[in-house]
DNA sequence: AAATCATATACGAAATTTCATATGTGATGA
DNA sequence: TCATCACATATGAAATTTCGTATATGATTT
């Protein structure tokens, strides 16, 4: 993404780059997942959405390098969640689009197996 | 957009449909402002954001056709405001944004002419 | 240390989006 | 009816985004 140039800080996120985020599909699942899951590692996230590992790590690479996530290092895996210091109007946006578009994700949340449920 | 062949109705406006429309910045600002002032011509608005006429029409146009704005005309003018049946959700993204990020949409507010204010 | 597992990045190609320019259309007014 | 104003659309080129494939990295296990 071009407009991820703009984008250091969540503190400084502006509403362009974000909407930029989530307009796409891979990206919008992902966050909309994290959202209700809390945090999730980039298998479960390839698993849930069946997509490659490459094409899922480079989404991932995006928001975070906009501030939209946060990745932690545990052992072997990398967990990501919504980034903490997100502006509290785009969380609101992220929350509010996941509870009322259920079906959207229902196929990806049916994919998680049960330990992340 | 690809995604304007999914988008008929409101009713039915898909997440990503809906996302891919804020993630332009003339399309954006346009919604935002739409949410603020409530009816806009076409002419406010490239007056508003110093743009093209054809560039404003054409984003006008997706948003159209995404079911997010209506469009009366008024004689010689052609008026936009947000779709009056937009799901509750989507008209709580905007508004929400619009309230958060007032620096975003200062200055082409503050191109508008006075009627408009 | 070598092998393996989980994840990240590089690269060019393909798909999509955006734009400038030119032209079309519908309403109004002379 | 002819001209003009406000707006819409068509077209191809340019810019941007996305993706598959190959490869790199960092942690664990043997």
């Amino acid at each position: 993404m071009i407009f991820m140039s703009n984008c250091c800080e969540p503190a400084q996120l502006k509403p362009l780059t974000f909407f930029k985020c989530l307009s796409e599909d891979t990206r919008l699942k992902t966050l909309l997942m994290l959202s209700l899951k809390g945090e999730l590692c980039v298998c479960d996230l390839t698993d849930a959405l069946q997509l490659s590992q490459p094409k899922i790590s480079r989404h991932l690479a995006d928001l975070r390098k906009c501030g939209l996530v946060l990745d932690t290092r545990k052992g072997k895996w990398v967990y990501y969640q919504l980034h903490p210091d997100l502006p509290a109007w785009a969380l609101e946006v992220i929350k509010n689009t996941a509870s009322n578009n259920s079906a959207y994700i229902e196929e990806p949340l049916a994919n998680l197996s049960c330990e992340n449920c």
